[in-house]
DNA sequence: AATGAATGAGGCTTCATTCAT
DNA sequence: GATGAATGAAGCCTCATTCAT
């Protein structure tokens, strides 16, 4: 991937890590609006200033922090996804993964299903270019069960992966807002199911 | 209904409702956190001050106009799901008013769907509460089609009714960021059509 | 007493009175920086537009609160003198008196050693153009002490004078601050003693 | 002395006094009500901000204020009694330094006399504790007196303490309303001498 | 590379006063 | 005379970012 000018590789850095792992630390137990860079560098353990050397601006951490967490998020996936055979099997896999990750980073599941979206909009477009990388995966799998007549032929690709999205995401903010006190991943055979019915040729 | 002590009724007035209309006007135009009290004042053609014979404070605006919409909105969809018979047919029908009710009103939209969710965590908590009508109608639409065995009787109605909320709410803000361009009213069959599938008996 | 034109002879009417007391109870029990004109206005079952017919403008309402009560205090006082022969029987009177005024009217008491001294120093000036009549009651009889040979012929009079008036003044406010829990008018020969011997011939 | 848990010692760094310097300044220049936290950044020097970094709010400067004169005003006192023996000689150095400080830093009269009493009741009391240390120098003064057989036995403390601390204060408030148009320590031995009578045995 | 002290713009809300009825 | 809805000016404080060390 080429860098921006005057944007030297600082990914590989161990503070660049360090601030984004305090940024989600910060949101989660102060919220959005009170987790100040002056907060996340102390969480971090550097100085205000330095925060700089590794970030454009605070805007700048929230982005790369997504882009971070959601790049290693469409791996694992993706990963998971290669041994399996039938798209039906893959939507499966992909909504416990989704539902699992959450469920084991508390912390993030809070930063992204309810911290992050007070980010203003702009930033919030940012968000959303780095989630079409997980859209486009859906995306693949819905396909792949049409070709492979799994699903009906006639379905709306982009319908179907707005409701594939939509359900997980407010399965897991509904999760979130009752404070993550049930059992998350095992809602995901059911979810899954009412998911692949709903493309099912009939 | 019995108002709270010190907060008269101004809700006849028609001052309140000039405020709510220039608040949804002036944070679509201009985005969430650059709508200032200020500014809605004069979109209203009122004195700043004015706003606080009606509202307690900025946030009571917000809180106030969701509740207004968001009531004529559940009030307009039970109406009309008044004739009908089927838990089917009636779900088509709350997809499509709910669709079509936020086509004819972009600014409301633009507002519902990217900018109120800005708010924090708070205000957000507060609005979650007027939502909770709707979605407990969402909820009886369910019951409904279980009892009268439209829908299979082990349907998760939690999860069903995450679903039809997830997939609607996501349907709608792509729409929204897509800047409204294509017919939204003009999916809800489809996107009915794919939720009743993952319900139904099969 | 001339009045000053474009402000007619109020004083009379039983609203002036009405709006006066209302401000002492209301600065007495909210603090001179809560004590609002339409707090005022509603403890003194007028609508907040009436007080402009009785009053110029809010500093209007102090001054004059502090004229009419300040005013009849020392009405009270040089009546209880007019018996007594020597200064010191008067100044012993005087101090009884001021206690005893103050005692009875407890909200006077806040509002004149509390509250009214929060006010801006113009207001202030003004308040203490009305104190000096009672300044000058105090003066006559310290004057009337050294001519009979009381007090010693040396004795300077505005230096006297300022030791009695802020020791009263120091007294009740210290007597207010502990919420008036102990007698007042109790300590007054105590007092009177301690300032006659002050300025006794030795 | 420990310091409160995220109130670093400031008290040191030139700054913080730089700060409190200024508000003296604004505030006898300006008034109370006049002496906004801008003005006072602009008289130190330093930018809004600044002023935060060594206050908590703008009601701390204000005590801080205080705090440190009076803290350096008993101090001094207390330093100038030490050499001597009587209590009526000390009774009349503390007059005497009280005017004579005063006197020396116009500014700083104008604002404890005058300006600094317009504050709310809370400050007022706050000011109140910071008083009592002053207070109770007094009141060890007279105790020496009443033990040393320089003052009548009888003496009630408290009283004669409101004497000493009302007098001292309304003369120097009516030099200050003058406009420190006389010579005010030349006033402390006459002064000192009326209190001295009040106390003394006869 | 790292620090952290300093900066300064920006907005919600209160409340004395007015004036049409 | 009486009302009370409407007005609009004014200030404290926060916090992302910079830059001298």
């Amino acid at each position: 991937m080429k860098e921006r000018e005057g944007q030297p590789v600082k990914r590989n850095k161990p503070k660049y890590h360090q601030i984004i792992d305090a940024a989600v630390v910060t949101i989660a137990e102060n919220g959005y609006h009170q987790a100040q860079v002056a907060k996340i560098a102390k969480q971090a353990g550097v100085a205000d200033g330095t925060i700089y050397l590794y970030f454009k601006n605070k805007e700048d951490i929230l982005i790369s922090l997504f882009q971070e967490k959601m790049g290693s998020f469409v791996k694992k996936i993706q990963e998971a996804l290669a041994g399996k055979n039938t798209a039906a099997e893959k939507l499966l896999l992909l909504v416990e993964h989704h539902f699992t990750m959450l469920a084991e980073d508390k912390h993030l599941a809070v930063v992204t299903q309810l911290e992050l979206r007070q980010s203003n909009k702009e930033l919030r477009m940012k968000i959303n270019e780095v989630l079409k990388h997980y859209l486009q995966l859906i995306d693949e799998i819905l396909k792949e069960g049409v070709e492979k007549k799994e699903f009906r032929s006639s379905l709306n690709i982009q319908l179907a992966r707005q409701m594939i999205f939509g359900t997980i995401d407010e399965t897991v903010t509904t999760w979130v807002m009752n404070e993550q006190k049930y059992d998350l991943p095992a809602l995901a055979p059911e979810v899954g199911d009412m998911l692949l019915n709903g493309f099912s040729v009939h």
